[in-house]
DNA sequence: TTGCATTTCAAACACTTGTATGAAACTATC
DNA sequence: GATAGTTTCATACAAGTGTTTGAAATGCAA
């Protein structure tokens, strides 16, 4: 366990090979060549390619999810145990648009990595996300005690939806910036970060005075 | 050119493979022998195996486009040139929700087809996507019909968040399910439709004419 | 029928993939 | 400095991939 400079020269070379290329296309032996070691070593330091991927993707979800916990929880001491819907929102999706957008994301190979992750999804990657519910379910929970009257499937739905511009942020990025011929600017990340919560927060407001059945919050005759 | 039977039974076997499995991990070898075909008609029908997979998606995607394009003139004819922009999101996110989730998606590999294009994004379905962007322009001027006044940002953040909160629906359909204990009723499609159309439009009408709480949504975003 | 184009077929081709092996090179402890 | 444990290395392995080939079968027109 002398040095660990090959693997962690595996780790960070597979990091920035998958963040520019994909994981479809890089093999070990790209892996290997851009890291300057043994084929055998990545066997050696992780049993397989997929736990070589999954520690590269536990690492970052753990960071993330610690930034969010932090974020929200600092929300909730600032408001007395109770957070306002705006600030659990920001806490949810402003640590993972800041990671992955802003300015630090051009040369971050951390972010483009998670980007990656975010638009593949390969296996390893997958049944790791899987286990990233209870995570969420912590959001529901300070989002029951902020708005104690909602009823429990718009608070879902609420999360669902903030985490859905999110992420369709990150992953279409490219295609927004496109559409929009640089109208949007994908660069004012805080911005950004607004707009989702903003939109979040009206759709979580917006049914308030209704009642809790989902499909009438515009009345209009179903087709 | 005669019967054609072994190109069809090439594509419906490919088809239900993909839908059930996912294109990682599905061969060629795979779906000839399911379409009791050999294994060179693949190369002899469609070139290779990305032309497969690219005509099995086209046909797919052209279908919802025309559904859409339908729903968005049958809109714009009722009133007047000019439709509601809940017509507008409706007629964009209601043909691929109703295609993907719904009843018909239990039994139809159509649906589950798309759910996995969705999902997973190979090189050749990522490319068609990618001359997607003229469909969408068309949604984007008919908001534009529908309201003039507004902030060319704003139209297409509005398209963008639509299309978030659709996608993000069916692409996590299983975790949402898992996730809210079965609460969201993702069963209920129409309502699901009505939930995205309402969020999306007060996406767009929320930062006009309310001034309300979290309100910085337009002000960040000078232009 | 004969002739010709289309379609099917079994087999092989040419690679690439992740993984395993066993010897060599180290490193630290006694 | 010998020894035991760890790490590196070149190399081989076994399996699987999409694709190609050239001959056989089939369909269709004359």
């Amino acid at each position: 366990m002398a040095s660990d400079h090959t693997r962690s020269a595996i780790l960070s070379a597979a990091e920035r090979l998958y963040a520019d290329r994909g994981f479809g296309d890089v093999t070990l032996r790209d892996i290997v060549a851009s890291a300057n070691v043994n084929l055998a070593a990545v066997n050696y330091h992780f049993g397989s390619k997929d736990e070589l991927i999954a520690e590269l993707f536990v690492t970052r979800s753990l960071a993330t999810n610690r930034e969010r916990l932090n974020e929200l929880k600092a929300a909730e001491e600032a408001g007395g145990g109770r957070a306002g819907i705006d600030a659990i929102f920001r806490a949810l999706v402003g640590p993972t648009l800041r990671g992955c957008l802003g300015p630090s994301s051009e040369g971050s190979t951390a972010a483009r990595f998670m980007i990656r992750a975010s638009i593949e999804s390969v296996p390893p990657i997958r049944r790791i996300k899987n286990r990233e519910v209870d995570h969420l379910r912590k959001f529901a929970a300070a989002m029951r005690r902020s708005l104690p009257g909602r009823a429990e499937a718009d608070i879902y739905w609420g999360l669902h939806f903030a985490l859905a511009m999110a992420h369709h942020t990150i992953r279409e990025r490219e295609r927004l910036t496109k559409l929009s011929e640089g109208l949007c600017d994908l660069d004012d990340v805080q911005g950004i970060v607004e707009r989702v919560v903003a939109v979040s927060v009206m759709a979580l407001a917006g049914g308030e005075t209704k009642s809790k059945a989902p499909a009438r919050l515009v009345a209009r005759d179903g087709r």
